[in-house]
DNA sequence: GCATCACATAAGCGTCTGCTTATTTGTTGC
DNA sequence: GCAACAAATAAGCAGACGCTTATGTGATGC
């Protein structure tokens, strides 16, 4: 199960923290790194996770490697959750409107 | 954090199978091991889970102990994904397609 | 070539998970 | 009370996780 890889990945604060980051913009993993806390391997490692559950993808550039949030992931966490949309409060509303802003 | 909870919950496929059940109507914890070949106290222990989580709710009626999905846990994972909607790919027309059916 | 840098991989280790079996708690009906 | 049932808890254990240090791989620039 993919969603296994997926939920696994993000049940990690430090890889969430990662994963945040990096849905402000591409970077490579020594970018990463800065006011983290964590050694080389450790994001290496991280980076690995999350690449294989989807939810990032790398593009290698000289001797740099850079991340960046892939959208296939986020996709399958949202059809995931579609499947209990039943159950969303009235806190969709602000949902709602962050579409409609879409459309514009 | 509270997403710590809910991601490490949804990690385990076993835990996703019986919140997907329980999205189905509520239902206690023996007819929720219908079929699932898993052990009384794994299943215990697997509902204690979810419910620290805050995806399931309990409310003991006679000896009993009903199940059901709880919403307040569904909206934090709505809220968290909305952070990345810039990501969500042409798929998001689904989704869109979804909350216009619940709009009537 | 070779030193340096960015990153990945290997190996080892303490901790956490999810399961099991055994037992306990709480409820029902006789 | 007590037998039967639903569910929770306790204890123990194999396997997975996340980290560390050490080493390997690939690219840059002199």
């Amino acid at each position: 199960m993919i969603e296994d890889d997926i939920f696994r990945a993000l049940a990690d604060p430090t890889r969430r923290a990662i994963f945040e980051k990096l849905a402000g913009g591409r970077m490579n993993a020594s970018a990463l790194r800065q006011g983290m806390a964590i050694s080389q391997p450790a994001m290496s490692q991280h980076l690995a996770v999350l690449r294989g559950a989807g939810l990032v993808r790398e593009a290698r550039q000289g001797r740099f490697v850079n991340y960046d949030v892939d959208p296939e992931g986020v996709a399958l966490i949202a059809q995931w959750l579609a499947k209990y949309r039943a159950y969303w409060p009235a806190r969709i509303d602000a949902l709602k409107a962050v579409l409609k802003e879409m459309d514009q």
